[in-house]
DNA sequence: TTGTAGGCGTTATCAA
DNA sequence: TTGATAACGCCTACAA
């Protein structure tokens, strides 16, 4: 470690005080052009830095925010946290982060004691509601908690949540495929322990039967996520509901992996089946067909947490003791493509 | 904020000096369990917590790792960001991180700055190698850091790196297609600024001479990585040289788009043409066909570039002036599936 | 306009 | 086994 350059040693170089040093380095009060020259001077030819620890050790304000998150090799979580560090980089915050390894899990005190600790000055906690992994949440934890942000979960009394508005995702998808004729529409879940899933469903059910049409136990099947459970989720439902004319699969890996099982029981996409997936992840307008899906504009979600995070911040600082709270449910966007357009071979015959 | 819980006041409450219930919180020196039990109560008591900040100020270590990369919505990028998380945990390190907006970015001297500000004990540069975005390192520079790595780049004097072998990777790709009986194999590359895209080319090309086949400037493409551009890639492809027998994309989101294309022209995979793609992403195993492709080991790269970080952060607190450097080159592996296998029609004819 | 004294929460040194 | 005292590098309040 090259020795530290402090405040001392350059303020003994300009032969000022430290505090006058501090002053240059803060822009704060009356210097006198002259001396303020000199600090300067004295810092470039020192190459002095401040040290943020010190100064946050005495301000009591790290300028640091903490993300909580999991599965950041997926989509979702990946955008996510784009939009957190591009929004905090502009507000001038240093991101911390770290991962759950299982994002049920429920035994977070560690991961927040290390954050408290560090003396974040906010949370983020980027974790999906899944099963009771919301169970640690109690008043008296997080009166000993910088404000917390939650994403992706079922707004809740007294916490600052933003969430994408899943129903609304889904329905926009099945009555999009109501729309262009389809009758027999299959769906291909994420995994129910999920609350966004529990949306999409009830999304799913409320257009259908909104329409009139059915949406019987054999034409739905539930899958994790995966492209793999997608094909088989396919499959089954292929065996089940050979009739279906489309699929909504709850994510664009199932629905790549659906596709991938109609090319193979030598079906054409859209003519006798259609589809339309979730989330838009790029390489859907290339799948074959190009995707239909729903965007859920996820880098907005993170962006939005760290403006709503920063306004809760700076109500402490203001030494307000009401912790006010703030929610948001973003709506999400239908992008048509060909799997799910042109006309149904059933119609026309 | 809910006043601190300072040392002193477990100190006071249990009635014995702040050093005393410093070596408690530490467990280090003797101290009698009599005493031990009293402070341990009194910190149960008052909840104390310690201050990392205070503690990194005095003891000149902060227990946290910086990772700069770049592109997290990409499959290397956040692969290898889970696997650095995942060790660093392992190791008792916590997390700062931040993003380049644009990865072949040259000033990057205010995140340097930020991070040394506070105090990280070790950086990871987890940058694709572009262009001339490593222009900015100099010895000079290099010496007022602490430990970096440096990830995904050719060795350099004086720096620690952990790069995969993408040349080997190419030429594995390519001598298992020739293997298959395929010799007009086509290239579909990376954008040529990147290291890695010019090292596979290499692999591709030095299989290709190898094997005494032709790598004509025709059959060759450039793509940017996207689906979207292995489908325009392939379209080219397809009118320059319409007797290829096979595709090596140097990513799966271009061998991906490039699959889309085979299909709409009516080619069948692989009994037409042959693909073989490079990260091997999750969804790879269900593209139609089911693509063969090459795993970096992404995970790993970062799990190891933590561990050589790890040693030369211990290094240095030795106060080992010497600046030790290591180099580690992993290699990657070759994943076959039914993309490329079966024997070509060509060759039964 | 500039400087002095004191403190932020912790650990190290040296005594007791 | 325990405890004063002095750092660590910076900032706030008050004084000059």
């Amino acid at each position: 470690m090259t020795m530290q350059v402090t405040l001392l040693d350059v303020a003994r170089l300009a032969s000022v005080s430290a505090k006058t040093v501090s002053r240059v380095v803060n822009n704060q009060g009356e210097i006198s052009e002259a001396t303020r020259q000199r600090v300067q001077e004295a810092i470039e030819q020192l190459g002095y830095r401040p040290n943020m620890l010190a100064r946050s050790l005495v301000s009591q304000r790290s300028h640091t925010l903490a993300v909580v998150t999991s599965g950041l090799e997926y989509f979702g979580p990946s955008h996510t946290l784009t939009g957190i560090e591009q929004k905090s980089y502009d507000l001038g915050y240093t991101l911390m982060f770290s991962l759950l390894a299982h994002s049920d899990d429920t035994n977070v005190l560690p991961i927040l004691d290390s954050f408290t600790a560090r003396q974040v000055d906010g949370i983020i906690w980027a974790v999906s509601e899944i099963g009771d992994n919301r169970s640690w949440i109690r008043p008296e934890l997080l009166k000993n908690l910088p404000p917390v942000v939650f994403l992706t979960m079922k707004p809740m009394d007294g916490l600052s949540v933003v969430s994408v508005n899943n129903r609304s995702g889904a329905i926009q998808a099945t009555e999009h495929l109501i729309d262009q004729g389809r009758r027999k529409i299959g769906l291909i879940s994420g995994p129910m322990a999920w609350w966004e899933s529990r949306e999409r469903f009830a999304g799913y059910k409320e257009a259908m039967a909104k329409a009139g049409l059915e949406a019987a136990p054999s034409q739905i099947v539930e899958g994790d996520w995966t492209a793999q459970s997608g094909k088989h989720g396919m499959q089954r439902l292929m065996q089940q509901r050979p009739d279906l004319d489309a699929v909504f699969a709850c994510n664009d890996q199932m629905a790549l992996g659906a596709l991938g099982v109609a090319h193979q029981t030598g079906r054409k996409v859209p003519q006798d089946i259609a589809f339309v997936g979730f989330d838009n992840i790029p390489e859907a307008a290339c799948f074959w067909p190009p995707l239909t899906t729903v965007d859920q504009h996820l880098s907005d979600v993170g962006c939005l947490s760290v403006q709503i995070l920063q306004k809760l911040i700076e109500a402490r600082q203001q030494g307000q003791e009401d912790r006010s709270t703030e929610v948001k449910i973003l709506e999400p966007e239908l992008f048509t493509r060909e799997s799910s357009t042109g006309i149904p071979a059933g119609v026309n015959a």
